[in-house]
DNA sequence: TCCTTTGACCGGTTTACGTCA
DNA sequence: GTTGACGTAAACCGGTCAAAG
C-alpha cells in the first residue's frame, strides 16, 4: 500500500506470480478525482514502486532488437491488468505488437549479433536449461532479478522471451545433431557386425568343407572350446589322455571352478593375474562340429 | 534460385503451487 | 490440521514456418 504524499490517493500494489514477475496495480481513488493525477499512471515509472524485473530491464536498456517496442508493451500490459492473460501471452503479444508496429503484419526476424550468440553459447554450455530444479527452488525464495533468463536478457539487451526461444531452439538442435551422430555410429557398428558375421559364416563353411574332405581328423577325439568362467579366456577341453596341451588348461579351469560360484573382486583379480601368466601353447587343434 | 541456418511460433505435456471443499 | 481435486502459471518439447544469408 502506497500513499501519494500530495493528493492522498492510495495505491494498492499487488505482487503475484512468483515474486515480482508481475505487478498489478489497483487504484483506489477518492470520488471526483478520476481525472486527477492518477490518470495516465505508469506502473513502471512510479517512484518507489519496484516493477517486475523483466519490465525494469525492458525500460532500463534500449533494446538491440529493431522490432522492440517496450512502451507499447507496457501500456498494453497496464490495460490488461484486470484480465487473466498469462505472462507468456503478454510476451507474445508484446512481440507481435512490436512486429506489427515495425512493418505491418509480417514477422520481422531478428538476427543476433556474434557477441550475443557467443554469450548465449557460453551460458548454454554451463547449463542447457534456463532454470534447473535446484535453481528454481532457490529462485522461489529470491527475486526474479537473479533469474538466469532475465540476467542474460539484461546483459544482451534482449527480451527474456528471446533468450527463452534461443535456448529452446538450441536444445532442440543439439538433440538433433546428437541423434545424427548416434545414428551414424550405429550404422557403422551394424556394418562392422555384418562384416564379422560374414567372416564367421565363411570360416564355418570352410571348416565344414574340411570335415567332409578330410574325415581322418574325425578319428581323433573331439575337442571343444571352453571358456574360463572366471576370466572368460577360451581354452580347449578334451579327454585327459589326448594331449598334454590341454592339461594346463584343464588345471586352469579347475582352479577357476574351485573358486566358483563367484569370485570376490579381490580373488578375481588375483586369478586374473595368475591366468594372464599362464601359457596356452595351442588353443584349438580340431573343432568338433555337430 | 535453391539450400541451410536460425529466430519465432504453436500446441501439447509436465511440474509446482495455491485454493477450496 | 490434513487431504485430494482442481485451476493456473511457467518451463519445456516436438514440429513447423519463414526470414536471412
Amino acid at each position: 500500500m502506497l500513499c501519494c504524499c500530495c493528493c492522498g490517493i492510495k495505491w494498492v500494489v499487488i505482487i503475484f506470480s512468483y515474486c515480482v514477475d508481475f505487478v498489478t496495480v489497483a487504484v483506489s481513488e477518492p470520488d471526483g478525482l478520476s481525472d486527477g493525477p492518477g490518470i495516465g499512471f505508469d506502473v513502471n515509472r512510479m517512484p518507489g514502486v519496484v516493477a517486475s524485473a523483466e519490465e525494469a530491464e525492458d525500460t532500463a536498456a534500449p533494446l538491440s532488437s529493431p522490432n522492440s517496442t517496450v512502451s507499447s508493451f507496457q501500456m498494453d500490459f497496464g490495460m490488461r491488468s484486470g484480465g487473466r492473460s498469462s505472462k507468456r501471452d503478454l510476451e507474445v503479444d508484446a512481440d507481435r505488437a512490436s512486429d506489427d508496429e515495425e512493418n505491418g503484419s509480417t514477422r520481422k526476424k531478428l538476427r543476433l549479433s556474434k557477441d550475443q550468440s557467443a554469450f548465449l553459447e557460453e551460458s548454454f554450455k554451463e547449463h542447457s536449461t534456463l532454470n534447473s530444479i535446484l535453481e528454481y527452488t532457490i529462485l522461489l525464495l529470491l527475486t526474479n532479478l537473479f533469474k538466469r533468463k532475465l540476467a542474460l536478457a539484461k546483459q544482451l539487451n534482449l527480451r527474456p522471451r528471446q533468450v527463452e526461444v534461443w535456448f529452446q531452439n538450441r536444445r532442440a538442435r543439439t538433440k538433433l545433431k546428437q541423434t545424427e551422430v548416434d545414428c551414424e555410429y550405429l550404422k557403422r557398428r551394424c556394418e562392422t557386425l555384418t562384416e564379422e558375421n560374414r567372416r564367421l559364416q565363411k570360416e564355418l563353411q570352410e571348416l565344414r568343407a574340411l570335415k567332409t574332405s578330410q574325415p581322418f581328423y574325425m578319428q581323433l577325439p573331439a575337442t571343444t572350446l571352453t571358456m574360463c568362467p572366471s576370466c572368460e579366456r577360451v581354452v580347449t577341453t578334451a579327454s585327459a589322455n589326448t594331449s598334454t596341451t590341454t592339461t594346463t588348461n584343464n588345471n586352469h579351469i579347475k582352479s577357476a571352478q574351485n573358486k566358483q560360484p563367484r569370485l570376490n573382486p579381490f580373488a578375481a583379480q588375483v586369478h586374473m593375474q595368475q591366468c594372464q601368466g599362464l601359457v596356452f601353447p595351442i588353443f584349438v587343434s580340431v573343432i568338433k562340429i555337430e
